[in-house]
DNA sequence: ATAGACGTGCTGTTATTCGGTACATCTGTA
DNA sequence: TACAGATGTACCGAATAACAGCACGTCTAT
């Protein structure tokens, strides 16, 4: 769910060539832009599978024809060959619905997103911003991955090297991810909030506590408590539909930060989230 | 995320048909089942489109094609469609990877889910053994609808309609799924606790505790939070990857209700939408 | 400077896809 | 019951559309 009702979700990216063949003779346009060729049958059959994938109930063959203004014998022979490749099941009632394989890809594509690339800008503002220790992380079990880092330009630094990783009951960026998730990991992690400097939070109430409050601000924060007098502030990657994926953080020592320097590097960093996350809504 | 990490998710799927021209040719199989002609373009533009989806950086065209046994110029001009249809770009390093609309065709998928006849056979399992009346919930901004019921079978009945809809934060239904996203509902609701009955929840301190305690124990209890003396037990449905989208609950007046009754209901409910979680896992 | 690998454009040939037709089945109506 | 229309599926010859091979410009690394 996420927010967003599962029914009926308006598309943000248009249908671009949903005729295929009009374009194929006329090249009356004003600008002689190459006609780029496409392959029709995949054209069509992908238009298909996009057809389907919004239907609620299954849907006919020559119901499906009509619509795409395809022949009735070439839209079977393409929902045969999306059904013995695995896209579309036709139910007892001769109606074809596409299946979780095609969620599967799509899931896919944000599993092997390239977060380090489309998060580079925004995470480069934030060490221009704030010259301290910049980490994108990814969730790993209970714990958060640091898959790309920009060190501190600071005398003082943090020193968990890109690629590694630290539990996420601790760190500002495990905990963003821990808070956008905590019904489901909440029971895993109860047994396992090991204390790395008196600060850590070691509690199972202290932790919900905190969750709460990180859920209602809309970023974590981290006073210490994984090395000692080292703070950090995280927030959150989300997905169009809401799910977190993965966050970014600032990471600095206390000394670094004059009063009031912790809010608006706070402010930062959930603006480069949201940032992120603006972007990876286009593309 | 949702417990799984983002990356390097084994496909539960096959892949059917790895090698299209395979069949063209050999029919010496023991048994003489169809052929089964695939559209040999549909089928490799599909398998471009699944192989980039798990590409974490972009992958080339001459890499691609040695990959899936293709010539150089025929996966070139799938790429070449694929990318105009939208479903895959190129960066400026001539690497191809596919975009977030193949993500959001197969969210569609989800979006479009024909749950109740998927839930179908659970729900009758739970009318079977409760008798009381069964619902299947999906969320819609701060309230849940009911988009399948069975009637209970008790002379006394509750009387939300199919179709109807109910507050997230009072009915079983609702606050399972709201305790599956409580991190983002949380600030919204805050301001929209309208009080029912003299049981239900209107402060958020105790929403938040019932949140916690309905996220440790998988399920969602109401006790008459809603409609005065009607109980009702809930959980949540989740797709593979944990995403909460829909979730089963049982509605009965307490008097129906013997001593131990309650917790053999829950149980039920649990293993019903568990059921339904696990047949979204195939198909 | 050179050799290999890469992405891209072109072209003729062939294999592939296409459209028309046919038929069995089903549904609702007269 | 008979009929009319719509449906899903099978088949087949024709021609179109997709293919393989080659050529070219570019880039990288040796």
């Amino acid at each position: 769910m996420r927010g967003a009702p599962p029914f009926a979700r308006p598309s943000p990216v248009p249908d671009v060539c949903k005729k295929a063949e009009a374009l194929s003779e006329l090249e009356a346009t004003t600008k002689i832009e190459r006609p780029v060729k496409v392959d029709s049958t995949l054209s069509k059959g992908l238009q298909i599978l996009e057809t389907l994938s919004k239907a609620e109930n299954g849907r006919g063959v020559s119901d499906l024809s009509r619509e795409l203004g395809l022949t009735k014998s070439n839209t079977f022979r393409l929902l045969q060959t999306l059904t013995t490749l695995g896209y579309v099941r036709n139910s007892k009632t001769k109606l074809y619905s596409a299946t979780m394989k095609v969620w599967q890809v799509g899931q896919a594509v944000v599993d092997h997103l390239n977060l380090t690339e489309i998060a580079a800008p925004q995470l480069k503002m934030l060490s221009k911003e704030t010259g301290e220790a910049i980490y994108l992380a990814v969730p790993d079990g209970l714990s958060v991955i640091y898959i790309e880092k920009v060190e501190s330009t600071q005398p003082i630094r943090s020193f968990t090297p890109k690629g590694g990783s630290a539990p996420m009951h601790c760190v500002a960026t495990g905990k963003a991810l821990l808070a956008a998730n905590y019904d489901l990991l909440r029971e895993q992690i109860r047994d396992h909030l090991v204390k790395y400097t008196e600060k850590t939070i070691t509690t199972l109430k202290r932790l919900d506590a905190d969750m709460a409050a990180t859920q209602a601000r809309g970023y974590a924060i981290d006073t210490g408590e994984y090395r000692h007098r080292i703070l950090s502030f995280g927030a959150a990657i989300r997905l169009p539909n809401g799910d977190a994926i993965a966050s970014i953080g600032v990471s600095a020592p206390d000394v670094n930060l004059a009063a009031g320097r912790d809010q608006e590097i706070c402010d930062l960093v959930m603006q480069a989230a949201e940032g992120v996350s603006e972007t990876l809504k286009s593309v």
